[in-house]
DNA sequence: GCAGAAATTGCAGACTATGCAAGGACTGGA
DNA sequence: TCCAGTCCTTGCATAGTCTGCAATTTCTGC
């Protein structure tokens, strides 16, 4: 730890920024709120809003957890079948999740009704995605089915968040549930050992 | 066909901005050009830039094909496995990509590069992703298996556009291929048929 | 050829974003 | 406790994006 003190402040303050802008969006919009109000509602200048963050939608967005070294290492050991490790890794991910719904709440009106913010995250997904399908390598030996996988991973956190947001009374966790259970039924259809015809 | 004139020349006027766009954005990057520079390249006001497109971005994407009713009544309509039916589906999509291989390299080149045109290209393959799902409610009844194919079938297309792009001397057909394989290799992995550990 | 519809354009103005340079705050060591 | 260096913040200037409005031109169908 060389910088903890700065480096804290600077987290705190990216978060305060976030939350002010998500704030903010939530009445008309992210388009309805200029930088400045958002600045101001922060309590910082407009020119240091832009050392923060380079746009509103990347402010919106703010740093959503990473998968950690942890995570991948789990799935590179094979502990238990592959289907079993990425969910288990997928639990995790989601656990973390849980921990800022009100933010993820918000963050996902924000993404429904704006395209350079749906561009960022796709961009903080696609290296999740990499990152992913390199650990995964180790794992499958072929390339593309490690890719295949990994775009799995994501699009099963991301459809489980959608469908999280559209459902009363449904956590995260069970919301993820579903969203598997539809992935395993989907590749069990495509699986080559089903005879059966669809 | 009630306007057929007029809108063949909207059409043609949205193209000849589109591969304006594109071809300064080559040298360098779409930031690098700026919208008054576009529209004087299309022989066209900046003003009537924006009437056809909301942003640089947008312009640079353009409008690309869509899946037609044809495709999507193949898939409802089980004529093979449902594997080879999108095996199908993908095919015929990815020939009509390939009509326009200049087009689609410089769109490529752009989305590597641009936050905002991942997004809007996002928002496009969303809606092609619902679309999807909603034909293939038909056939595989549950909703979430459904929509967990549409997504194999976007990401796919675009996997395999990013496989051409990279390797040299590939068609697009043989780098969906390659990808349709690891997706197929992937399903055989995460099926719960598949009693083999990995 | 004409009347109405549609598209184009110029202009004004709000907002986003970046470079630069001055000033202020914080850190670690003496 | 104080100091020097570094990092952060800020204001200002400026380039560029995008929209609304109204005037003008172009096109369509009759």
């Amino acid at each position: 730890m060389k910088l903890p003190l700065r480096e804290k402040r600077r987290q705190e303050t990216a978060f305060q920024i976030q939350k002010a802008t998500l704030e903010l969006a939530m009445k008309d919009g992210l388009d309805g709120v200029t930088t400045e109000e958002i600045a101001a509602a922060s309590g910082v200048s407009t020119r240091t809003f832009f050392n923060y963050y380079p746009n509103k939608e990347a402010a919106a967005i703010g740093h959503p957890p990473a998968f950690t070294e942890e995570q991948k290492d789990a799935l590179r050991k094979a502990e238990g079948t592959l289907a079993t490790d990425i969910k288990q890794l997928l639990d995790g991910h989601i656990e973390a999740l849980s921990e800022k719904e009100d933010i993820l709440r918000m963050v996902g009106k924000v993404l429904r009704s704006n395209e350079k913010a749906r561009g960022i995250l796709d961009g903080n997904l696609g290296a999740e995605r990499r990152v992913l399908t390199q650990a995964l390598c180790d794992r499958v030996s072929n390339r593309q089915t490690a890719a295949s996988l990994a775009n799995s991973v994501t699009s099963t956190i991301g459809a489980a968040i959608f469908l999280w947001e559209h459902e009363e009374d449904m956590t995260l966790g069970a919301a993820l549930d579903v969203v598997w259970e539809g992935l395993i039924d989907a590749s069990r259809l495509l699986s080559p050992s089903n005879e059966e015809e669809i």
